[in-house]
DNA sequence: TTGCATGACGGACGATCGTGCGCTTAATCT
DNA sequence: AGATTAAGCGCACGATCGTCCGTCATGCAA
């Protein structure tokens, strides 16, 4: 159910999934989606919800493992973008979308939001500046600035992808990445 | 009245722009809007073809003189920045907010944000391809992850304002494309 | 077996959506 | 001055929106 929320919600926007479309989606009365819900603005918080829990597992569980600072950092930058190009939605990263979606509204789905990616903005700030004291990076390096260009790049995967068609998206958003973290080029 | 319908389109999305609120704001009644623009999707365009216009104004008028290459790409980069971070819209950047918004979808509207972006993105690449030809960026510049980054940055810097209040997202953008363009860092 | 909570249903409500129609008013042109 | 055009209005339409209500079936607990 929430699934099929978040499909449409990919495409569409996140306030495009009406309850009546949904219900004819998964074949339900108006009544029974609802009544699941309670409300809309409880049913796309659980979609929110619902992607949160994705990144975290495609992204954040594969990466845990690797020793902090830049080797983890690296490992988050491929995880990522593999998981912006093939989210398994078909209208693209849904985090991404609902992103550029409620960034500038108010409301309690801006709020969860604001505080789901800052807590990913804290992730990769921590591994730069260990990066940093473990002499991998620079000491000058800007790590605001090094988080605004990860973040950047992997929100591009998506239109890349579905606007341009650019299959190599998801590579030039990874070559990208270690042009910002200042990293060799090497082969990926 | 198209002002209108951008500033509104900015904050909550294209489709939430709606002949009843719009009239609502310019203090019009819903046949005298329908009866400017005959149809809801004629609106959309003609918002469209604003944003573009102001893009055009505000970025590219003021780069062209600049000579080809390297020197008009770091231009565009300084003036797109800058455009992004101050777009007139309550919302952030209105271009950046329909990207997101219709990539995914088929219609008019995409078909039209397509051919708009392309347009941009030819012009990106023709520069980056002078100034290798130039010698000013190394011969194995890869032109399509350039392009890729450079539109990854500046369309970060509307979320990372509007969603984390970051006011230094310009500077960070443009640091950002300085890296991938790969020049050497020196005060802006 | 009886009782009851749960879930899904059809149906209805007020609101708002986009879009037509016919009228009045103001501006423009001959 | 008279004719013509255009713009804006009120009003209504069918659709769809989110939400609530009463009803019925199902399955578990007593």
């Amino acid at each position: 159910m929430v699934k099929a929320a978040a499909d449409l919600a990919s495409v569409e926007g996140l306030d495009s999934v009406t309850i009546g479309r949904l219900a004819e989606i998964v074949q339900m009365s108006k009544s029974g989606v609802i009544g699941q819900f309670r409300t809309k603005e409880a049913l796309q918080l659980e979609t929110v919800e619902m992607v949160f829990g994705d990144f975290r597992t495609r992204v954040w569980d594969t990466v845990k493992r690797f020793p902090a600072g830049l080797p983890r950092l690296l490992a988050m930058c491929e995880a990522w973008t593999e998981y912006a190009a093939d989210p398994g939605y078909p209208g693209g990263c849904l985090m991404t979308q609902v992103t550029y979606d409620y960034d500038g509204r108010s409301g309690v789905v801006h709020e969860r939001l604001l505080e789901g990616r800052n807590q990913w903005r804290a992730a990769l700030r921590a591994d730069v500046t260990t990066a940093v004291q473990a002499g991998d990076l620079p000491e000058d390096t800007d790590v605001e600035a090094v988080v605004f260009g990860l973040e950047s790049l992997a929100s591009f995967i998506t239109p890349a992808l579905l606007l341009h068609g650019d299959d190599r998206a998801a590579d030039h958003a990874y070559q990208g990445m270690r042009r910002i973290i200042g990293v060799t080029e090497e082969e990926r």
